[in-house]
DNA sequence: TCCGCTCACGAAAACGTTTTCATAACGCGC
DNA sequence: GCGCGTTATGAAAACGTTTTCGTGAGCGGA
């Protein structure tokens, strides 16, 4: 069916020997020859197997990337910026999605492993006590993180705690003292304890008291009628909202809008992410950003580095590569003045 | 470096063909052999090579997925499906991105072929004049495309004339006359062509002129000055506007905010996708929706019963399986009363 | 005792490449 | 004319599997 360096060779009456080197060095046969060959391949449209290339021991320039979700375009940024840099460098991506389930994981990487990928780009949900990254430690299969905050292993992120930190200081310079941080189910993971971290450290600093993180379903089409009461309710109700990633923050505003409260009016959100989507939205919405796209890339060449065995000067001081984020102050925080916050609570 | 099944031989003191029996047919080895090999197989964290397998003319269980883009979620909710089902299939995917560009079809393509998968799912910029496409006929590897609209090729999508007359009906029903449609760059796209056929037969059974459709820039921070005249200026400014996507759609609302019009109050919006993200608006967006998710699934459904030879009932009697669409009512929709019409046109 | 059958296993071929080594032809200087 | 280097090519091994075929041992039946 597929035709084979064989069938090639056939036609154009030469060995086999000698379409390799038409294909891989034709300056080491005579033009004529190469000439013939040439047509044959044309004639028999015969590409390469890279299975056979592989399995002399080459290398399969291929790269595993396992990611929690496509439904989160975090995710999606991320591997928009990897994808642009493997097809530049003729690299192949194999994707697999986990929906944060161990059991996926697991198989993931023993499945990508199999294949002989060079290296992996990986997101898990907790990458401080993830058992398969010590295995991939200890196997040798070279692997870089993406967003997961840890200093024991390779990863690119942002400092979230330090985000956070400059996030809710923003929303203290802007009048607000009854601050909430909400998290989604994933609270266990490193990157929600870091932006918590970073969410308490701000709170203290300016005299307030940090509260825990409050969880919030994700997928429920309404917010539960437990977190509304939370945060509606009483003197104490808080007045801004900081919520551990974009997805979160759309739903909860949504939530917000449905029982009836104004954005940023009576509330105001922030979140974390800096999905190219949230500036679309009506209020935009303010967010810390992580430069998504910039990460993907940024692991991919750490990866790269790793595989082809160059050194990046990064890599001798830490295993972790920190980007820069920003602040994107949209139109969901309101200044908090006397006037409002007292209107607010009558 | 990583074991082979040699390794394992040696290990276990067996020849390979005992270890591959041990592995793919337990029962024909004896038990305290297959122990035996179990636990080198263990010690040595050995893992079959599927390199090996293919070369021996297996299948690959390897398919080739082809998109635009990932900025778009209306490629990653397609995707989700698709990863989902060739998860729970034991089959591998491979990604690769367009970014519409014929060149980096073509090289897709190849590339995936040179691979071996097993079949090919994709979307293109426009299915009827892709000769790549043609080509593909001709070499025999299977493929089904996703949301291209035409009837000559195997594909997966909802009946785009029919559900943007759907809409626009809607926008008519709603008391709209001067109802406008948006594309963006991608006119030359077989979905946006058959999307504009149907507002045009909406508007005329309406007794409406319909008009040629607008193309917008996408990726400009801003509405063009000439568009935003367009949609803004003079009496017979449109009252609706029917977006070729929801990102289109949030992009112009967005256009639209700054020259400071409300929605839906100045301007009706209607999108098309069907974005889980357009209900998170505010005003939720309304939309023709496609089943994203599930063309996701049938395409890939469909993929395998031609790879697997197996037959598929619609199969015989047209290679285009068509989706039911729905209608999101949305608050991006006003309803146009005399009033509304006079103060606007005053 | 010997035939034939089953069972457990090994040797080897096959898959599609690349690469090393060998070989044949050829031209050149002696 | 003979050895030598160069050039163009082919034969064959290697890569990691699966599978076909063969073989030897053990055993029951005649």
């Amino acid at each position: 069916m597929i035709p084979t360096i064989k069938d090639v060779a056939a036609h154009a009456g030469f060995s086999i020997a000698t379409v390799s080197r038409a294909i891989n060095a034709p300056h080491t046969v005579n033009p004529v020859t190469l000439d013939k060959v040439r047509q044959s391949i044309d004639a028999l449209n015969f590409r390469p197997s890279p299975l056979g290339r592989q399995l002399r021991g080459e290398r399969t320039r291929l790269i595993g990337v396992i990611l929690p979700t496509l439904a989160n375009p975090v995710f999606a940024e991320c591997l928009q910026g990897i994808d642009e840099l493997a097809a530049a460098q003729g690299y192949r991506l194999m994707l697999m999605t986990t929906q944060y389930d161990a059991d996926r994981e697991r198989h993931a990487i023993e499945t990508l492993r199999e294949h002989r990928v060079e290296g992996l780009i990986l997101t898990v949900a907790d990458a401080d006590t993830h058992p398969l990254l010590d295995d991939l430690d200890r196997s040798g299969l070279l692997y870089v993180l993406m967003h997961n905050d840890t200093v024991r292993r390779p990863s690119v992120s942002v400092d979230n705690r330090l985000a956070a930190f400059d996030g809710v200081r923003m929303l203290i310079a802007h009048g607000h003292r009854r601050i909430l941080m909400l998290a989604g189910t994933l609270a266990a993971s490193d990157r929600a304890r870091q932006r918590h971290l970073g969410y308490a450290q701000a709170m203290q600093q300016a005299g307030l008291a940090p509260a825990p993180a409050l969880e919030v379903d994700f997928n429920a089409d309404e917010l539960a009628p437990s977190v509304l009461a939370h945060l509606t309710s009483g003197p104490n109700r808080p007045t801004a909202l900081f919520c551990s990633n974009d997805l979160l923050a759309m739903v909860v505003m949504r939530g917000l809008r449905r029982a009836r409260l104004q954005i940023p009016h009576d509330m105001s959100i922030l979140g974390f992410d800096g999905l190219a989507m949230g500036e679309l939205l009506s209020p935009p919405l303010a967010s810390i950003c992580a430069p998504n796209r910039e990460i993907g890339c940024a692991a991919w060449r750490r990866l790269l580095a790793r595989v082809t065995g160059t050194f990046e000067t990064h890599e001798a001081t830490s295993p972790k590569l920190t980007l820069p984020h920003s602040l994107r102050e949209g139109a969901t925080i309101a200044a908090i003045s006397n006037r409002t916050e007292t209107s607010a609570t009558t």
